[in-house]
DNA sequence: CCGCTTTACTAAAGCGGTTTAAATGTGTGT
DNA sequence: ACACACATTTAAACCGCTTTAGTAAAGCGG
């Protein structure tokens, strides 16, 4: 019980193969008569196109593909890259194409671009310097950065990452807070820098901090899970040196870092400040409703997904102007309890 | 620019196509000198095998698909799926495969499975008549529902969904609820049944209230989104028929009622008690957190993608029992304010 | 009835790999 | 020197589809 193949229907119809495959992608070219026959016939023997045949001889999958950078039980703890996936999803379903989940294959992400029948790549997050973007541009497909820097092979997606981080960071220190911590994000890929995104909302933070003449904050990384937001939080410094407000790169970190507080018996806003990053949907049904940087997650698939299919399309794209974050002020921040002096 | 090619590769190496694909596939076949000199050639023209021609030529995608029964950007607002593809994605990582969406083609599921280029499928809450199914094992691709009917073809995993909801129920009468509201998950394709899931959760909810000789409670649909949650809440009767209990059959439909109760002004679970169905990350951040009944879906997951592997392998797969739910009493319910006189 | 354009259809050449079966050379035991 | 196993290497078939180039038949004006 093998596969029916464009032989058999042929066959049975008694055509020849180039009569079946013109009676599916070129009905004109055919007789009324052959037509019907040639797809009654089809029907009947339940032909259905292998997709493989069909993608290299069009030399088109009708896929693109998304690279994760990291594992998909890490990256899909982050409720980010549902929402991304929403944006992209409307675009891909406008276009009839399917969308490819690449994960790193057996550690090597260029392993995995290589195996993938994709016609063009979404990129997550990767550095300028990430070995899988030489791959790609080597192997010449085309692909559209998100949250990455812009590079002159392909197009990137970005938001205001800096603006909404000094935003975020403006906002806990007018309200008096002077001791900082920053929840930083993780490198995506072992190599051990930041983001471009993480580097941009770091420079953010730092250049509200530098108007405030504010002291170093405390630093530390937690990848965007809520255990890690709450891992974060017990390594905070404690006494004196305890910050009063959390600026953290992620929502759910800063969701973490709630329910570490929570659990720590310190009260949020009245103890501490929190500021997340995201403005995930589930940001304002915590309790306290949280904090947070709005960017448009959604737009950015959209605009990625539009991108792409573009530049499949044969067209020239260029990158977009970063998209606008904004922040969103809800129940998890407050003045300190002790403002420390200048009242 | 070309793609580089097999016979390209064996040009500029002085061998055989044979000879190239022996070096990547089947390296213990050639001597050393000639692999080496090989490998070297092709790494310098940036050789990458086509993975569609690959996939003809072996018969075997590594790929596996999710069939989604609705709009993607319908279904990734749930952060259900989230969680599903963290269990499947920790299989797929495991046996380097991807996974591709295939959401419906153009309004077809089953134009969708003819285009995916896959080894097997992940089938969604597909109800045991629907036409994409017949598709399926038309096309003879091998399969594993979730939350399905199990069917002779088919392996299906399940978890105890009536269980789940007789739990649920039976906590609200226990408080001594008697006007409810049950609030159920629309039929996932065009068709105007329940899925499976559905049915089996309608069935434990009817259970308890048989048992508690309750009133028939007020029933609506809702999608697995707050917005449609909300929209229910607006939807229950007012006055004397108010309805003192939920039954969602989804956590992110309770949510929404958690909000729509509070912009109305009903406090929770002081006016209304409200009991989801799933248990997700964000139930238990909310306010107050949702009382719901846990299902293991990462597991599920996990459990699906390991079938289906198995199955790929050419063994005979059977469906696993049901994974068991239970009930997650946090802050959501209570007594009714007038326990109406039996107290 | 003839050359010429259409119309309906097909043989065969790709697309880019894998794999079978056979060819080629090499050392071994006799 | 000969038959034989063995290690390398390759020609050619095949996977299943699309499409180009071309043939045969039909239609048409003259």
């Amino acid at each position: 019980m093998s596969r029916v193949t464009i032989a058999d229907v042929a066959g049975a119809a008694g055509v020849s193969k180039t009569a079946v495959s013109f009676a599916f992608n070129n009905p004109e070219k055919l007789g009324q008569a052959t037509l019907e026959r040639v797809l009654q016939v089809a029907h009947e023997l339940g032909y259905t196109p292998h997709p493989a045949a069909r993608a290299l001889s069009l030399r088109r999958s009708g896929t693109i593909g998304v690279l994760i950078p990291q594992r998909l039980s890490t990256v899909f703890a982050n409720q980010f890259l549902s929402e991304l996936f929403q944006g992209l999803g409307e675009l891909v379903e406008e276009h009839d194409l399917t969308l490819l989940l690449v994960p790193p294959l057996d550690g090597s992400l260029e392993g995995a671009i290589r195996q993938a029948s994709v016609d063009g790549f979404i990129s997550l997050g990767l550095g300028p310097d990430d070995a899988a973007l030489a791959t790609l541009d080597r192997i010449g497909i085309p692909t559209v950065l998100i949250d990455s820097e812009e590079s002159p092979e392909h197009p990137a997606v970005n938001v205001d990452d800096a603006g909404g981080a000094e935003a975020a960071a403006r906002h806990l220190l007018d309200l008096g807070h002077r001791q900082l911590a920053v929840i930083m994000l993780p490198p995506t890929r072992s190599q051990s820098v930041l983001t471009p995104a993480a580097s941009r909302r770091l420079a953010g933070y730092q250049a509200a901090l530098a108007a405030f003449d504010a002291p170093a904050p405390y630093m530390v990384t937690a990848g965007a899970t809520m255990a890690a937001g709450a891992r974060a939080f017990d390594s905070f410094p404690k006494g004196k040196r305890r910050p009063t407000g959390i600026l953290a790169m992620s929502d759910m970190a800063a969701i973490g870092v709630l329910g570490a507080a929570d659990a720590a018996g310190m009260r949020v806003p009245g103890d501490l400040s929190v500021v997340g990053y995201d403005d995930l949907p589930m940001a304002a049904w915590t309790s306290p409703p949280l904090t947070t940087v709005r960017q448009p997650i959604v737009e950015k698939g959209r605009v990625a997904a539009r991108l792409l299919i573009q530049r499949l399309q044969g067209n020239v794209v260029t990158s977009p102007p970063p998209l606008s974050t904004s922040l969103v002020v809800r129940g998890s921040t407050a003045r300190p309890k002790e403002v420390p002096g200048q009242g």
